[in-house]
DNA sequence: TATTGTTTCTTAATCAATTAACCTATTTTT
DNA sequence: AAAAATAGGTTAATTGATTAAGAAACAATA
């Protein structure tokens, strides 16, 4: 069976390929029943019609969009709310025929995926600053979320106002304050921060947050000390769990944590449990994103809640649709068991 | 700036456009000074190499991998079990420069994905047909997980095997068995499938399994009561936990349930212990899959332990080696405390 | 009737590369 | 010194489409 193109199947149906091209893409140029006729005999042949790649090269668009992530895909397909963004974000792109190509935030740049590619999400800020680079030099639009590069359109929730509500609901006076972060740091490492340089908090949502914390206990009267600030550099349990050993054999036991993330708060609460402590009796827990994973949990956590999926499917239209405007997503908070709210 | 493609690149160096290919692609068919003198041009120039899509439309490799799901890539993201399959995909494309494309198990066709992929890893029978087709028809190679298409090669584990030694080990004389499965119906329906026409077992591992656990039922005597088998469409919480629901409140109550996730067990023992029934005491219950989920519960789950990661490499290894034998990965039984094992 | 306007199709340039085949020098072999 | 081999390029065909411009046929208008 000889090759099935847009050529060979003008050649042997005796027409042009301009043709064959107008059958399938522009219908009012040429006569219906030639148009029946052709689509009705490429049907016969095999032939499904024009080849996607060529097309998009001529045309210029693929129909692809890649989803650059911050972390590695096999790490954040796993994590409940980077899967949960991914959901939003294939929401819209199926409904509008697009496909989503996974770019893994460790990879050193866009070389192989970039001409295969309409435009990019970046979810977060990829472990590897060449990437960052890369997409801040490319062509192609760009909507970031969760972080910024240059002038590029994002999709955030506001995370310092978030956390300075938190802590002003939450904190008391005589509270001995500890905080648990994700990625305050370059370095893959799970420590104590004291006197460790962070990253950037334009490029960093740890950091912002963190800046929410510190305005409110600051307000508070509490000078936050930087001894009881800890960083993981994955959300996953074994790092969550090795900082909350830390945190609860450091001197003095913090009476109060305030986590970045939900899975931190959920393994910091069963490290405190299997130590003895009561929560929220000796140790009150704060979590952030409002995962269904803290909220089946016993104590069911205090935490910020954050949609995820929106936030996927917001910066997906905003990519489709060629949107400059950057969004501001909106967040509750939600008060459990873990950590009361103030009277 | 005008536009950098290779052709005006070699205008601008004086070259001819096979020399700077070459420069990029043949080292040795150019002479080394001229060599870096053209790359040193080419980067100050601002051009990054040879456009990726013009280049995969000439030597017909796009370096994409595209990964077929049984189900919306919604759904499957925040799957436990898939999304450590994809895990072990990614990994192995990562390192070897391969890029993934996801596409919707809901999708139609392979219209706008075929021509932009150099293979796919398809996991699971999508739900729709007509996908199942196109894949049939495709020229492109095709390796399946977990179900069967025509003579393309495929991992999987033995399905029927696992279920076998799983009721062996586990089921007693006089037990009412019931079976929550997953996907045995074409309808999306959850509902006990009694007298429904169930899918084929070449593309369902779900039917394997229940033939795994009918052969050892009837071997120890016990002849399966088909109106104690359910069916949920997607292994979510509210599918399994209306199915656990009806199964509780059907007579007679089952003394020991087989589920075919570990996701289904889970809420099912939740439902079971929200009713006042004590597990194992009252119900055993068994699940499938050997999640980190499962095993963290209480009661820790028995299950049939399979490691959708390697699953996945191993996939993603045969469609880049082209290999053309199938693979039966190994199992091993985990008895926890949901389910004992028999004496 | 001559002119203008529509349909309906074809021609050929273009998208951005790769690569087989060819052409010169230069070097090596006999 | 002549022949063969090699190095270092260039030319032009090819990959599989899209599309602007043009042509031929026919209908509608002045």
């Amino acid at each position: 069976m000889k090759k099935l193109t847009l050529k060979s199947v003008a050649e042997e149906l005796g027409v042009s390929t301009a043709t064959i091209s107008n059958a399938f893409n522009k219908p009012n140029q040429l006569s219906k029943a030639k148009r029946l006729e052709i689509l009705q005999r490429c049907e016969e042949l095999g032939y499904t019609g024009p080849n996607k790649a060529a097309r998009s090269l001529r045309r210029g668009k693929t129909g692809i969009v890649g989803l650059v992530l911050a972390n590695s895909i096999s790490y954040t397909v796993n994590d409940a709310v980077a899967s949960t963004f991914i959901s939003g974000v294939s929401q819209c792109l199926e409904a509008n025929g697009q496909q989503l190509l996974l770019v893994s935030g460790a990879g050193d740049d866009l070389n192989n995926v970039n001409d295969f590619v309409d435009g990019y999400l970046c979810y977060g800020s990829p472990t590897n600053t060449n990437l960052i680079d890369a997409l801040s030099k490319t062509t192609k639009p760009v909507i970031t979320v969760d972080f910024n590069i240059g002038d590029y359109p994002s999709v955030n929730i506001d995370n310092i106002e978030a956390c300075y509500q938190l802590v002003k609901q939450t904190i008391r006076e005589d509270d001995v304050v500890a905080v648990i972060g994700l990625r305050l740091i370059e370095t893959q490492l799970t420590c104590r921060i004291y006197d460790v340089p962070m990253i950037d908090p334009v490029t960093s949502i740890s950091r912002r947050r963190l800046l929410g914390y510190e305005k409110a206990l600051s307000e508070s009267g509490i000078d936050f000390n930087y001894e009881q600030l800890w960083s993981i550099p994955e959300n996953i349990e074994s790092f969550a769990v090795r900082a909350a050993k830390e945190v609860l054999s450091n001197q003095p036991c913090p009476t109060i944590v305030y986590c970045m993330s939900d899975l931190i708060a959920v393994y910091f609460i069963r490290e405190a449990m299997e130590m003895g402590l009561s929560v929220p009796g000796d140790i009150r827990v704060v979590g952030f994103d409002g995962t269904n994973e803290g909220q089946r949990f016993h104590p069911n956590l205090t935490t910020v809640v954050q949609n995820s999926d929106i936030k996927g499917e917001r910066a997906a239209v905003m990519l489709l649709e060629q949107s400059k405007e950057s969004q501001l997503l909106p967040f509750t908070l939600h008060f459990g068991d873990s950590c009361p709210r103030n009277a």
